[in-house]
This record gives structure tokens, sequence and C-alpha cells, in this order.
DNA sequence: GTAAACCTTAACGTTAACTTTAGGTCAATA
DNA sequence: TATTGACCTAAAGTTAACGTTAAGGTTTAC
């Protein structure tokens, strides 16, 4: 019941090298190997990339994720600080969000006052 | 009524450099210079920089905010296209915020997995 | 047995948006 | 007039997160 790295690379929708680039960095600390050294990714394997993906597609860096990922190998004992990792993430994500849509409505401003132009400009050429 | 750099870097928030080579790149063509080729900055470039800044800060590239500015060179006629360009642009904020907010969705549920870990780890421990 | 998939290390290439460096010139002031 | 701080240019350096290529080797599936 485990994959090679080519059926991860078609779920995770990372390329093969990709994976092998994000364990050399230390964000999969924990895949197995077959008696000859090839890379056995069991269930849980992929559950945590979707967590990793999940990181990633969030704008978190591969250096923090590294951090987590080494926090969650210390154990229970690191529980509380990853709650809080993630917590901090979330808050810095939303309040990007909040700056984009308000970074947003002055494009909204601009794209009026384009418009009206452009109508203005319609009318003197006829 | 005209500024030096430096000015235009506080009012602006971009560093002198970063002035400089958003010039070199193509997106200020316009800026004066005194006879001895010092940048002079007026009032309507300042305006253009907000506007800058405005698509810079929604995740405008350099590349396409020179585009903008090269069709906006080209005078009245190409209204029309700018408009439908900085239209385009919300349109994909708007998209990639959807798209940040569900992957968002999957942190806050991993948060609440992982705090009920937490609450679970306490508990076996007393 | 052979072809496809896997492994490693290592190094070079890429892109975006700066940032820094080096070596000057110019302007304000004491 | 000397100095200091602001300005100029061109070009190289930086960072993140890969992407690419190479070179050489092992393993697995049919």
């Amino acid at each position: 019941m485990d994959y090679s790295i080519k059926q991860i690379s078609e779920k995770t929708n990372l390329k093969a090298h990709v994976l092998r680039y994000y364990e050399k960095e230390g964000l999969l600390p924990f895949i197995n190997r077959s008696a000859s050294g090839i890379r056995r990714y069991s269930e849980s394997d992929l559950e945590w990339l979707g967590l990793i993906c999940c990181l990633k597609n969030t704008g978190m860096s591969i250096k923090q994720i590294k951090d987590f990922v080494e926090l969650s190998m210390r154990g229970g004992e690191t529980l509380k600080q990853r709650c809080d990792m993630l917590i901090e993430h979330q808050k810095n994500v939303e309040s990007q969000i909040a700056e984009m849509q308000k970074h947003l409505q002055k494009v909204a401003h601009k794209i009026k006052y384009f418009t009206a132009q452009y109508e203005k400009y319609l009318a003197d050429k006829s």
C-alpha cells in the first residue's frame, strides 16, 4: 500500500524532481526507501504533502515549512508551537488579502476614471 | 514646482535606486532632467507613480506595467485597450484572492485538527 | 534481456525585482 | 574654495524556488 515517486507526482501535481528537491530541503525527512533505495511513499506521507502544498499555496516559504516539519518531528511537546505557527500564518495571509482588497479598490477607481476618459474621447471624436 | 529623486522617494516610499530602476525598465519614460542631467519630477509624474504603485501593489509585473505605460504614451487611441487591460487585471486579482481564500480554509481546517491534537496531548499528560 | 523507471551528486540556468558596488559628477554651504 | 552630501551611470550581485542537464549507475517490469 505505498506509492512510487511517479504516482505521487501525479497525485500532487509536483514533478518528481521537485519531490526530491523538497526532500533535500528537509520538507520530507520521513520518506521510507525500499531495500534498494527507492522512495516508497505511504498514505500518511501523502497527507503530509497535502499540508505542505496547503502551506505553499498560501505563500509560506520552503524555509518556514521546513521549520514547521522539524517541529513536528520533535513530537507532541511542540504541538502548541505548531498551532501558534499556523495561526500566525493564517493571520498573515488574511491581512495580505485585506491589503490586496484595499489596493483593488484603487484599481477600480482608476478603471472608472479611464472609462470616463474613453467616453469623453469617443464623444470628442464624433 | 518640481521634486528631486529624494523627495519623490519619501513621497512614494520607493527608494531612489528603485525609481531609477523603474525608469530604466521603461515605467517612467517621461521624467525631465536638469541641464546637468539630474532628474526633476513634476506633479503629474507623481500621479503616474501613484498608478504604477497601485498596479504593483496588486501584483502586476513590471513588464505588464511597462506595456500599459507604452500604450499610454500613444495617446487617446489606446484608451479602450488600457481600460480593458485594467479590467482584466482586476479580474485576475479577484480570482487570485478567491483562490487564496480557498486555500486558507484548508489552513483553518488544519488548525482545528492541530488544536484538537494539542488538547488531547494535554489531557493525556495530566 | 532490455527498456523504462529509479537513484545520486553536482553544477549551471532562469526569472523577477530589486540591491549593491564602483567610480564618478554636481550642488549647497562654510 | 574646499568639502560634504546628493546625484549620476553601468554593471555585477542577490534571493527564492525551482528547472535543466549531465554523467553514471541500479532496479524493476515485462
